[in-house]
DNA sequence: AATAACTTGCACAATAACGTGCAAGTTAGC
DNA sequence: GCTAACTTGCACGTTATTGTGCAAGTTATT
């Protein structure tokens, strides 16, 4: 922690040590949320002791790596609003696909004790939006009505997660993983197979790259 | 331990505290795999210092937990032998949900050092009876075609787990469970929940209760 | 080149969990 | 009711991890 402001700019290979460890952690975490931080700072190429130059303790490496990834993900999710709720549902996977680290690293650490009560903020609102769109589309009659909406959209939360889980261990493609995202969305949800592939491909919003409402050159 | 062969008869209430301590780990460990004996021993009304009493140590704890669950799901599955694969599928699905508890507590501990070996033995055997099932309903058509068999396979097993963790903080009958269970592996399969459902109502083996060659009263 | 910013290694205290020995208690079985 | 089987509490040593202080080094910036 650089405290007491530093007389001089403070140096920019720090700031780069800062994001190493977030990176380290990142990774480590994902794998064992009860590692060490020798470990995380070995992964990261630095010592232990300097983690605490960048960070006031493990809960605060933990919280500022769980707040950074709720930040990407809702504003990830805040651009969603198809007026079709399988579509929305559809496009909230293809959101989620392209944000699979931080939302790994939050559902890894959203157990764990200080940090459950932050995480369930932005867990929670995602939540909603997933609701919403299935009361919505078992309304409309697009999607299964065999089930609650409760358990549905707690079945479709956690099948979207084993999608991303898998696909760390068995890597895909960006395009891949995000048609994937989203065909065992729509299963979860009722569509057979042929069903869910030629709804993707009917519909230009769910093709790949998308959601990119102003394709600028270079980024 | 008790070594050093009794001069009497053990006592019954031992035995009576070895279940409850086996009982009280699966529940704990089943929440967090790195929960302490003390955690383990106050969930069964007992002192951590009898643990040692009837297990060498943590890992052996484990270590009976997991092979006494991986036997029972071996015992489940074995009579699974139906010629149409997707009804195999079903079946596999369906023998599994009997044995949520054992299923939970391996794949929450399988991820630990000396007991990955052991566990993966089990899930392995396990794994090659889905795999086969899989291939076989790819090539008769009755199963989706567009992933690999392998993924497929994979999000199948994850997919399973994913209904019995959620079973627990939202609990379903015998019944609909299994039900559940089999509905929700039709559908990463490639089925539509329309026709995942008359394929289910459609087959006497799929019923319930069923799998119960001796419906003995009593038992 | 000067110097503040940063990293490192080491020592240290604190905590939590494991595993064991032993003495003193309870309790089931004979 | 005797006695062995079992449980318990406590003390102890061990290990792993966290967080801190400080002195000595390195390195980016000026």
């Amino acid at each position: 922690m650089v405290t007491f402001t530093p007389q001089r700019a403070p140096r920019r290979d720090a700031a780069e040590n800062r994001e190493s460890l977030l990176t380290a952690a990142r990774i480590v975490f994902n794998r064992d949320p009860n590692a060490s931080l020798e470990t995380v700072a070995a992964h990261a190429g630095l010592s232990r002791r300097s983690v605490y130059g960048h960070f006031a303790n493990r809960d605060d490496l933990l919280l500022e790596l769980v707040t950074t990834g709720a930040r990407r993900v809702a504003s990830a999710l805040e651009s969603v609003t198809h007026p079709d709720p399988l579509t929305r549902l559809a496009l909230i996977a293809s959101n989620l696909w392209r944000e699979v680290e931080s939302v790994r690293v939050m559902a890894v650490v959203a157990v764990r004790g200080p940090l459950a009560h932050h995480t369930a903020e932005t867990l929670g609102a995602i939540r909603s939006t997933l609701r919403a769109a299935i009361s919505e589309g078992q309304a409309n009659g697009s999607m299964r009505a065999d089930l609650p909406a409760e358990r549905l959209a707690r079945l479709v939360e956690d099948t979207a997660l084993v999608v991303l889980e898998d696909s760390t261990e068995h890597p895909l493609s960006g395009q891949e993983g995000n048609r994937l995202a989203m065909l065992m969305t729509l299963a979860v949800v009722g569509l057979g197979w042929h069903e869910a592939g030629t709804f993707i491909d009917g519909k230009p919003e769910l093709t790949w790259p998308q959601s990119r409402p102003n394709p600028e050159v270079g980024s």
